[in-house]
RNA sequence: GGGCGGGUAGCUCAGUUGGGAGAGCAUCGGCCUUACAAGCCGAGGGUCACAGGUUCAAGCCCUGUUCCGCCCA
């Protein structure tokens, strides 16, 4: 025995580290740009390049790095294509701060300046998240590395700018956008998180401009009073179905303004009269749109009142909130303050509250870009799973809005567009333009605005692998197979890419969309900085290892629900990992070359049992990771290892291995033993690559890498083994003798030590033969002195008993039987199977269930009710004699 | 306000065409049995949120109620 193969307990720190290394320098990640085999591809989705390995990135890296060692282990040619994007406004705001504290700012370096400075924070800081996703185990083909910012990844943005200007789906207007006053720059709407906040509704009149009376308006904001250009009432409202006044004088600014009527005011809200104010309010917006209304912008972009707002200008525009609503209570048109709890919106990137904004920016017409990304679902070309994200996906798609893609910040792909200085007409154009397509002029000035980095990131999956180069790489693998991402980026990246996928390419860019759970707390609560309850994935993976944290998430990554995350659970998959170390540093202790898997006539009933349930966990794990059912093969994984092979077979079997069984029974043990472990090993691989990977290289007859293995169904020796019920009916049976030994040693307090005697009564061969077969293996595994395996008949007196179907046990306790003890025992057995009885009895006590129930499910319930009665009865009638015998 | 998901053992969760309620952790009792105390053996624990309905049969299908979470407006 060579008992220093392995350590004791697994330590994973320095086996994670050699292996990764050695997987990268060996190239066990690269794809093959042309290749017999099937083509497998992913697209990471990129982290952002200022970003900290967070718990969402190891669910997502995880479940990726799983699929994609399984396609490998199966044969595929795999790419995951990994990289980062350059997350415009995060990281622009880190290296702002940077300058700060140095002193400085943006403006004072100039733009030119400021892109180096951020390429130089990039170089330093930028890799930090890559390194981190390495720690996971993740075997993207790292040299394929891109960033959004890469020479190409720019020019096809740039392609793909100047080609949908071209074809009208780009434009430039004024329209309303939210605007961050801290980030300066606009936001998609999509770019906005919507907050419940206790505010207050104002309650405000408008004297009419040439009569007495007045209309009250009520708002949230009542700054943008100063910008209103009309009063909004429903034409259905009946309160104001007399009113003749056509104007209102606008407080304060003592503008005046008209009254219109439009069906967009809600009759319910307020007091029914809306102040109209269409630069800062999107409803608004349309509404001054209908009716042709002036637009007065009175905040500006740097958050500051405008001179539109008269006296007002120069204030904040919160102080001028203040401002405002004291002047009017001085002026008596303040006519109540409610409290209100609203919604109001914030910027994602710094939540800081936005603006609705009147501005001149960049937007995509979607509609029709939507329109196919819809059909392409609904068709099936794209499957989304789970399926219920497909109503999601519809409900946004069909209610899309312009897409406003300017950004005012420099960090990102400046916008090709260029303005005559003369005539005023825009170009865009691939090549920077020397004079004006149309007056010839020289004096263009180009756009300042940068591109919303989504809109790079839509491009990823073609983008990343060449285009507008028609590559080889695209060609193997474009559509990618599948894209595994979490739904809070459904909308801003899944669909985009879909729309410009299908427009592009002319294909959708995955076949399949996984969307994976959040990982929250323990609680079910959002992990964030602000709350504390963050738990570091690179602190879990110190302190149990990367395999137990992995195996943690893909156990946990049921479809549909989000996962609770705690260390506590961690734990127990580390438990796991080194429960599977010690089962083959057991084996390996016997294992000292490859053996061969023995003809059928030399296994022995726990041998067919292990191959059957071999054969049977291949199939279904690998359906499982076909289905994205990752939860599903992690458990029945964990089962198999735990509970089926280190509990049963590996305890069946040492008497085998110790050699006390003869030469035979020793080498087919080990064929045996050999097979089962080489090829759980695999199966495990794509879940915890590092621990199946170390013991591996320490299997016998193995060669290389276990990436490089073949998934055991995909094998040659797939063939010579089976699924045998009769096996598996038979170890059953030695099972449940075992366990009811164990059972009675339990409850009636039998040291551990102590060997017992016992006789198993049957008179069924099938109950008979196995245990006639294995008697050694039931009386080792129950610590028995001696067994007997007899016809019904004669019962030993001083016995325990337990009964199991088609047959008796009986345990000798001559001399240490309790029988009150040893009747309480029985009773209880006896309550538990009348329970069983009783729902049975109901059933087949119901004519209807006999008539209409199918005649497999009555002959089943008559079967179970035929085993419990005979069992009831055994049981009854050794409480009687140990009744008898107590008194 | 609209939409989606969830309520199953003390905790976290499985439960795939409706047919005898499961796992892990925790709890209790017993064990250093030569792979593993990060372990082994045994045990207890559930009105499947509530109320109706369909069905011979409902955790699962339908209707309503309630609570929690998320997304959108």
């Amino acid at each position: 025995m060579n008992s220093d193969v392995l350590n004791k307990g697994y330590e994973p720190h320095e086996v994670e580290r050699k292996w990764y290394q050695y997987w990268e320098s060996n190239g066990s990640f690269t794809a093959q740009e042309e290749n017999a085999a099937p083509a497998y591809s992913i697209v990471i989705p990129p982290p952002n390049v200022t970003g900290v390995l967070h718990m969402g990135h190891a669910l997502n890296i995880t479940l990726q790095d799983t699929l994609c060692r399984y396609r490998r282990l199966r044969g595929d040619n795999v790419l995951w294509m990994p990289g980062t994007d350059h997350a415009g406004i995060a990281t622009q705001n880190v290296v702002e701060r940077k300058l700060a504290e140095d002193g400085t700012d943006r403006h004072a370096l100039g733009r030119e300046k400021f892109i180096e400075a951020v390429w130089e924070w990039r170089e330093k800081y930028g890799s930090a998240i890559i390194n981190q996703l390495k720690r996971l185990g993740a075997s993207c083909d790292w040299p394929r590395e891109r960033f959004t910012m890469d020479e190409g990844l720019s020019q096809a943005v740039r392609k793909v700018f100047v080609q949908l200007y071209d074809e009208g789906l780009i434009y430039r207007g004024d329209y309303i956008i939210n605007w961050c006053h801290r980030c300066h720059t606009a936001l998609a709407d999509l770019e906005v998180e919507h907050e419940d906040v206790d505010g207050h509704l104002y309650h405000i009149r408008y004297p009419f401009a040439r009569e007495d009376g007045g209309i009250v308006v009520a708002t949230t904001r009542p700054e943008t009073m100063l910008g209103d250009t009309a009063v909004a009432i429903n034409p259905e409202d009946e309160r104001y179905a007399g009113l003749n006044a056509t104007h209102v004088t606008l407080p304060l600014m003592e503008r005046e303004i008209p009254i219109i009527r439009d069906g967009y005011v809600d009759l319910k809200f307020g007091t029914g009269a809306l102040k109209v104010t269409p630069a800062h309010d999107p409803n608004d917006f349309e509404i001054g749109q209908r009716h042709q209304l002036p637009s007065v912008k009175v905040i500006g972009d740097d958050g500051i009142m405008t001179a539109e707002a008269g006296r007002f200008a120069g204030l904040d525009r919160f102080a001028c909130r203040d401002a405002v609503v004291e002047a009017l209570r001085e002026l008596g048109a303040l006519v109540k303050i409610e409290p209100l709890n609203h919604s109001v919106g914030h910027c994602y990137r710094c939540k800081t509250v936005v603006e609705p904004n009147l501005s001149t920016q960049w937007f995509v017409k979607v509609k029709p870009l939507a329109e196919k990304a819809i059909q392409a679902v609904e068709s099936g070309q794209t499957k989304i799973i789970p399926t219920n994200w497909t109503q999601t996906y519809y409900d946004w798609m069909h209610n899309i809005r312009d897409w406003c893609i300017s950004r005012q910040i420099w960090w990102g792909h400046q916008i090709p567009a260029w303005t005559c200085e003369d005539c005023g007409e825009i170009t865009v154009a691939m090549e920077d333009p020397t004079a004006c397509g149309k007056c010839g002029a020289a004096h263009l000035i180009r756009d300042t605005d940068v591109l919303d980095t989504w809109f790079s990131s839509a491009l990823w999956p073609f983008s990343t692998m060449g285009w507008p180069e028609h590559t080889k790489l695209l060609k193997t693998f474009y559509p990618t197979a599948t894209l595994v991402t979490g739904f809070d980026i459904l909308f801003f990246w899944v669909a985009r890419m879909m729309m410009m996928g299908l427009h592009f390419m002319d294909d959708v860019p995955f076949r399949d969309v996984y969307v994976h759970a959040l990982v929250r707390d323990e609680h079910g609560k959002k992990m964030s900085k602000s709350k504390g309850n963050v738990i570091d994935p690179l602190n879990v993976i110190d302190a149990y290892g990367t395999d137990a944290f992995r195996f943690t998430l893909t156990a946990f990554a049921a479809q549909g629900r989000d996962i609770k995350m705690s260390e506590k659970r961690v734990e127990g998959y580390r438990n796991f990992i080194n429960k599977l170390w010690n089962a083959a540093r057991f084996a390996l202790m016997h294992l000292q070359k490859r053996a061969e898997l023995p003809e059928k006539e030399r296994l022995s009933v726990p041998d067919r049992w292990i191959l059957s349930r071999l054969k049977t966990l291949i199939r279904e794990t690998g359906q499982a990771l076909d289905d994205y059912r990752f939860n599903d093969a992690a458990t029945m994984l964990y089962q198999f290892v735990w509970h089926e092979f280190c509990d049963w077979y590996l305890e069946a079997i040492k008497p085998a291995l110790y050699g006390n069984q003869g030469e035979d029974r020793q080498q087919a043990t080990l064929g045996v033993l050999w097979r089962v472990l080489h090829d759980t090993l695999i199966l495990l691989h794509p879940v915890i690559p590092f621990v199946t990977e170390e013991i591996w290289e320490k299997f016998p007859g193995t060669e290389g890498s276990i990436m490089q293995a073949t998934f055991p169904a995909d094998a040659p020796a797939a063939e010579t083994i089976a699924e045998d019920t009769q096996a598996e009916t038979a170890m059953q049976i030695i099972t449940q003798v075992i366990t009811g030994i164990r059972n009675i040693r339990g409850e009636m307090n039998i040291a551990p030590g102590l060997k017992l005697n016992a006789i198993v009564q049957t008179d069924d061969t099938d109950v008979n033969a196995p245990l006639q077969a294995h008697q050694d293996l039931v009386s080792n595994l129950a610590r028995l002195e001696s067994l007997v395996i007899a016809p019904m008949g004669k019962k030993p007196k001083a016995a325990a008993t337990a009964v199991i179907d088609g047959a008796t046990i009986f345990v000798s306790l001559e001399g240490i039987i309790d029988f009150g003890q040893e009747a309480a025992r029985l009773q209880k057995e006896i309550g538990k199977i009348d329970t069983e009885l009783s729902t049975l009895n109901k059933k087949l006590g119901n004519e209807d269930f006999l008539k209409k129930a199918p005649e497999a499910v009555v002959n089943k319930v008559k079967h179970q009710q035929a085993a419990f009665s005979e069992k009831r009865q055994a049981l009854e009638m050794h409480l009687t004699r140990i009744e008898a015998l107590a008194s």
